[in-house]
DNA sequence: CTCACGGCTATACATTTTGATAGTACGGGT
DNA sequence: ACCCGTACTATCAAAATGTATAGCCGTGAG
């Protein structure tokens, strides 16, 4: 008994972490990010199917939540790099364990028989 | 050089795993499945905020997914349970993981100090 | 003068997801 | 005849998310 308030608590943390890095870009976005600092540029050319708009949306997002820095060189023509801070780090541990899963699921799928 | 086409599997593969679990609803769903077989009703009352409309379509889905298993009594009034699968029963480490960064990420946030 | 570069921003629109509200089906109890 | 409980289902509306297309900024090359 007594375990609801724990319970409760922890679906939270699960719900706020995905407001974090939930949606359609996100994780990509952190996940090329994690392979190293990347220009506005790269990133589109990287991400197929991303308008501009969309992008600046959730680098911006991402920013804001403390999981990537944003470097500003002030240049002409401009140049921005994108990077993940030591929070956006941490969660290499998640894409690489939903990257394994994701494995693992298509396997099963591809042999099923329910 | 040459992993430009490994990076876009694992990417697609992670997409793919983001299409099956992603959403508001699904990994919460799961986390509740995860503790033990649950009628329709009680995930009903432990999801505040969802409407039996989402709920069923948020089943559905992750039982066409093969993620979880509806099983129907045929009685009355009707009796539903629903349980992981093998597959479903995988996704511990991410919820878990997911939960630990979550908490993490709150301790961050909380003495944030960039 | 004009155009290109790089990183956006503006505007308008389409699509997808989520929500509120109410109703259905079924047999059993009163 | 009427209501109850259980698990939905239907209809409509709103909100979140995504897309298409075009343009801005300043400077240096042509």
């Amino acid at each position: 008994m007594g375990t609801r308030i724990d319970d409760l608590a922890e679906e939270c943390t699960v719900e706020a972490a995905l407001e974090v890095i939930g949606g359609k870009w996100k994780l990509v976005i952190l996940r090329h990010l994690l392979e190293g600092t990347k220009r506005f540029g790269e990133l589109d050319k990287a991400l197929p199917g991303i308008t501009p708009r969309m992008l600046t949306r959730q680098l911006r997002e991402l920013e804001s939540d403390g999981l990537v820095l944003r470097t500003v060189y002030p240049q002409v023509p401009p140049k921005v790099e994108y990077s993940v801070t030591e929070i956006g780090e941490s969660l290499r541990a998640i894409t690489d364990q939903l990257e394994q899963w994701g494995r693992a699921y298509r396997e099963r799928e591809h042999t099923r028989r329910w």
